[in-house]
RNA sequence: GGAGGGAUGCCCGAGUGGUUAAAGGGGACGGGCUGUAAACCCGUUGGCUUAGCCUACGUUGGUUCGAAUCCAACUCCCUCCA
């Protein structure tokens, strides 16, 4: 599928961000024509989006660099539902006071990447719980609910997996797909929206838009799905040790989101440059044909670029320059991960396993143990062998901290205060 | 409404009275090898004041010197019949 004439899909394309798409033809046409507004959902479930969220926000910078407009779609109404594409149980509730939360909270991470305003390509985020929460449900079930077949319906995956595997699937749930159907057509009439994008696991919701807004007299609407990510490997992406690679600071540090890519298998490299980066891609073709060791310098250039988009350039040449000390040189680098503790504690003598545990690097003290039996503990470098060894002051160094490390790559500095 | 089957650690899944904090696998984490990679090999994977103690096999009671294992009631899930 190349030849694209619009600059949007063959962008999309060149990088690797098509999966499916339901008209691609009809949707370069009109692409070429002039700007298309595009929208991409988001679920307002947790406090914060994940890598996994990242491949679509791109999609939609793109769009945006490409001459489009982009509409970032608060779930504020359909969270209250549940999707229950691709998971095999109900998903407990959540009150509406966290979904207008979790909602305000992700807000500036799409700042980041897209340019808001009021302008003919400014990206717009509306709620869609502006027009799903004021719905009168016989008004609804006439207007929208007569256009969806029941047969149908229970053929899409994400209702057949639960059927299939006899997994309770809730009336409420079965309803999601209907109110993503009928979101894209509000879409498409307050604000000329014709394209919907997702992860494919969203085709058959998209699909379904489309069809509803054919019957309800929408201009034809496209879909464009990008692949589910996984590594080389297999693995599903944006794991790492501390859990999900989430995209807001406070949840996970620039620090640790520098060394998520840094930490990219060699055969992910090419991949991620292409859909994660800005770069041009004669440049990572270049990045990606090095062999050997020397892969490393691209992994670097990916975190650094990676990690620029999200938390600015500072920031990465900050995470960066920490890495080459710390790994590089095997120095002590200040601008590693600090946690304080009382002076009063070091100066009592402070047990090395509450020291670990303080600093985050153990759950508990049985996993501290545990650890240092593994030999994954080091004090300032050196090997952890007794548990019942006690920090003091002449642990601390000449930059006034403490060095803990767990493994090779976690590592925090105790800092008395 | 009737008959039967099931619920085990992060997940899957063995175990049907005692050496069971519970086989095996997956996942995760650590060590080795390397390039802060993959693959591979080894180890760890309930808590604590760790040669000991405490809590755990859907919930609550009971039998027993002793229960994940036996009994009763309850909750939830599944299958067949109505």
């Amino acid at each position: 599928m190349s030849g694209f004439k619009s600059d949007f899909l063959r962008v999309l394309d060149e990088r690797g961000y098509i999966h499916q798409c339901s008209d691609p033809e009809g949707l370069d046409q009109m692409a070429l024509e002039g700007p298309i507004t595009t929208y991409i959902g988001y679920d307002c479930t947790g406090p914060s989006l994940h890598v996994g969220h990242l491949l679509s926000i791109m999609m939609l910078r793109w769009l945006q660099k490409t001459g489009h407009k982009p509409i970032t779609l608060m779930g504020g109404g359909t969270t209250r539902v549940g999707d229950p594409s691709g998971k095999d149980e109900t998903r407990k509730l959540i009150t509406y006071d966290q979904i207008e939360d979790n909602k305000q909270s992700l807000k500036n991470v799409f700042e980041r990447f897209l340019s808001f305003g009021e302008g003919a390509t400014d990206a717009i985020m509306p709620d869609n719980a502006e027009w799903l929460a004021p719905l009168n449900y016989i008004d609804f079930l006439r207007d929208v609910g007569k256009h969806f077949s029941v047969n149908r319906m229970l053929a899409f995956d994400s209702v057949k997996m639960r059927l299939e595997r006899e997994h309770e699937l809730s009336f409420l749930e079965f309803n999601y797909m209907i109110l993503q159907a009928y979101d894209f057509v509000e879409l498409n009439r307050r604000h000329g929206c014709v394209l919907q994008m997702g992860g494919s696991d969203q085709w058959g919701n998209i699909i379904n838009g489309i069809d509803l807004g054919r019957r309800m007299g929408t201009p034809q609407l496209y879909a464009l799905t990008c692949p589910l990510l996984t590594t080389s490997s297999g693995a599903k992406m944006g794991k790492t040790a501390a859990g999900a690679v989430w995209l807001k600071s406070d949840m996970l540090s620039p620090w640790d989101y520098w060394q998520f890519w840094r930490n990219t298998e060699d055969g992910d490299v090419g991949k991620f440059l292409k859909l994660f980066t800005d770069m041009p891609l004669d440049e990572i073709a270049r990045l990606e044909a090095l062999g050997g060791a020397e892969i490393n310098e691209a992994k670097k250039i990916l975190a650094n670029e990676a990690t620029t988009l999200l938390h600015g350039r500072e920031a990465a040449e900050a995470a960066a320059e920490t890495a080459r000390r710390t790994f590089e040189e095997g120095a002590l680098a200040e601008s590693l991960p600090t946690v304080e503790i009382a002076s009063a504690d070091i100066e009592a003598g402070l047990g090395v396993l509450s020291a670990f545990v303080t600093a985050g690097l153990a759950k508990t003290n049985g996993e501290a143990r545990r650890a240092i039996a593994n030999n994954a503990f080091k004090v300032n470098d050196t090997p952890l062998t007794d548990p019942t060894a006690t920090l003091t002051s002449a642990n601390v160094g000449s930059e006034g901290v403490i060095k803990l490390s767990f493994g090779r790559k976690k590592h925090i500095l105790l800092r008395p205060a």
